[in-house]
DNA sequence: CTGATATCAGCATAACTGACATCG
DNA sequence: CCGATGTCAGTTATGCTGATATCA
């Protein structure tokens, strides 16, 4: 409808996308999060590690010691899956786990020091890897599309 | 940093997020791609199909028929991939495969009556998907929403 | 021979579900 | 008895990588 041009499939040979998937919103958004998760990972898996970690060091460090299952509300990890990430983080000696004495069914979860190092540099990762998939994007731009990611997540934010 | 009131958790019994996540482009983009697709997956199963068919289907109604290797160039779906889902199209009648005389190699897909009348209604079914994972948005944020990701995947799109 | 096509087999990750023993 | 916690097992979907036979 809105391109009659025939289309001279640019300077790469990609051929054009239909006119409906190119306007669908929903598409959109998985696309740009299949390519931002892409490089993300790549940086991560080259730092040894993942999103999860990152997001479990960054509760501690913000909310202190805590339980595996309060690690799992806060940051929207399945509490099945909080197991294993615990595991890879106390391994590399990033996190403590130990029992709770007030309430033995209960670990708590504490960041060393060596955690904590991680987490700043896996910090300044993240910070380079966001400026590259934003790159397309001016600062204000940058900060709207925050915004209005925000209020999509914090509306049907029901899990994670 | 930013919000240093205790937190009562709100309504629902979420707990709040460390800032750092709450922050993050790449994850906010991720969050809301998950909960988008959740919501699309839904509805689409509902009506006995996938995203891929819809993809194939509005660039077979949009360009004409064509082989499965264009299609899998135009719609980002990996060749391996296209064959189960001209499978299931074929399957259903929506659309027919047959082989191309003129280059024996390929297969010549097509949109079949049925197949249109499908799409139409997957068109209206996602236009609800998409209303509704939109909802807190105004129509011009919408508008706003759509340029900076297109910007964004257009830039570093060399798949899909 | 090079390159494209359709097809198949398989892999890794991730989101998600269910069950279970332990304990408050 | 009810509910929460940590753990384990397992499912499904998906993005992605080969390899292979056929044919231009």
């Amino acid at each position: 409808m809105s391109n009659s041009t025939p289309d001279m499939a640019s300077s790469t040979d990609r051929l054009a996308t239909a006119a409906r998937l190119r306007n669908l919103g929903t598409r959109l958004l998985s696309l740009a999060a299949i390519q931002s998760d892409r490089l993300v990972n790549e940086e991560l898996v080259r730092a040894g590690a993942r999103k999860w970690h990152y997001a479990v060091l960054a509760t501690l460090d913000e909310f202190g010691p805590a339980s595996q299952a309060e690690l799992s509300r806060r940051t929207g990890i399945y509490r099945s899956d909080m197991v294993s990430v615990i595991n890879e983080l106390a391994d590399r000696g990033l996190v403590e786990r130990s029992p709770n004495p007030a309430d033995r069914r209960q670990n708590v979860i504490a960041v060393t020091k060596q955690g904590h190092r991680h987490l700043l540099k896996l910090d300044k990762l993240l910070a380079g890897v966001e400026n590259e998939v934003l790159a397309p994007l001016t600062p204000p731009e940058r900060e709207q599309l925050a915004r209005l990611l925000t209020a999509l997540v914090d509306r049907h934010g029901q899990n994670m």
